[in-house]
DNA sequence: GCCGCAATTCGATATACACCTAATTTGATA
DNA sequence: TATCAAATTAGGTGTATATCGAATTGCGGC
């Protein structure tokens, strides 16, 4: 299941696969291809029921796949060759791929895994994952000026707004080397020091 | 469900569109083609847990969209594009649509309705659609020889080999003028004095 | 050797949907 | 007008599969 909605954009394209995932339906591509077709013909000629034939028509009619012509009361359907190449063409252009990646970005990662141990402003859970981790700690680092130093009393004081365990976010800031004690003393460090997320 | 197995060049077509008609993989396939990424992130950014990406991944790998690079125990994963480009342009073009037809074509209809109501040399029932009742009585005119002439007692006999509703059959026959009743005695008429099948 | 972590595989669940039958609509015809 | 035939819509069923948690695999460090 989908718990974002999909982006308008490439709505179309999950749509387009989705009309097309399926064997009948191809089928029904094939046939209308070649020549014009009403329903029982169709039916017939896939050996399905009228009522489902009917459904998967309107699935591609809903994509302009297909076009219908009514004579009387039998419903002539053929194929759009040309929506379908253009759709086709369209919907794989590489721009149309990078705009699939909008939705959720490499730089979104970090977002997520805090949206994820982040409620308001206080930390729920200090992820196992040293890679969340890592994204987590980043947003600790933020809390801290780097032109400033402070003693273990104030550093305890900023971890604890975030979480109670302040005594391990401490113990972690350090391991990445995003905060360094000297003579009693914290400061953060630049980004260039940290140690990267996966070593 | 499939009733007939897909027939072996079309089924990459399906499987590529059932392959993109989900769009946690579309999604997949948007973030993977700007850069490399491991499991964790990927599940990270699509909200998803590690087991469900591995899932996704490995349909994507099975049509070649996806390569993987294993660095210690992550395993980095890119998308093809030229693979992505080449099944949708070979995928798509009109010789290849052309072929999905191949497996129902129009002039297979009627074998196709045959298959459905006869079972061995036995009609299992009559058809209500009239195009389909249509079909299966070009199938019984084909018991006479148009050269020949029958009294009601021959006609009955043989169209007893297919049904038992031998009157019903004759009356539809004659009804369609496939068969014609002059002094008391029925011959087989010639096919362009049939009614055609939507009349 | 053992432990920890990333990934995969396994088993279960829950949803999506292809298909059917039955009922309804709609157009043509008697 | 009643009626029939073609199509669609409505409702229900069974299968395929997206997703998850738990167990397993496999690699790297201690």
């Amino acid at each position: 299941m989908n718990r974002t909605t999909a982006s308008n954009g490439n709505d179309t394209l999950l749509r387009f696969c989705k009309a097309l995932a399926d064997e009948s339906r191809l089928k029904l591509v094939g046939l209308l291809a070649k020549n014009e077709h009403n329903v029982q013909e169709l039916a017939a000629m896939l050996g399905l029921k009228e009522p489902t034939v009917s459904h998967h028509l309107l699935v591609l009619k809903q994509l302009a796949l297909v076009r219908m012509r009514a004579d009387g009361n039998t419903h002539w359907y053929r194929l759009d060759q040309d929506a379908l190449h253009r759709i086709a063409r369209t919907v794989f252009n590489p721009e149309n791929l990078a705009r699939l990646a909008a939705s959720a970005e490499a730089e979104g990662w970090e977002r997520k895994v805090l949206s994820n141990f982040v409620e308001g402003e206080r930390l729920i859970e200090i992820p196992v994952s040293r890679r969340k981790r890592w994204a987590i700690l980043k947003w600790l680092a933020a809390d801290f000026d780097p032109a400033a130093t402070y003693d273990e009393a104030q550093v305890n004081a900023i971890l604890k707004r975030r979480h109670h365990d302040c005594a391990m976010l401490r113990r972690e800031l350090i391991g990445y080397r995003m905060l360094a004690r000297e003579k009693g003393m914290y400061r953060r460090l630049p980004e260039s020091e940290w140690r990267a997320a996966d070593t």
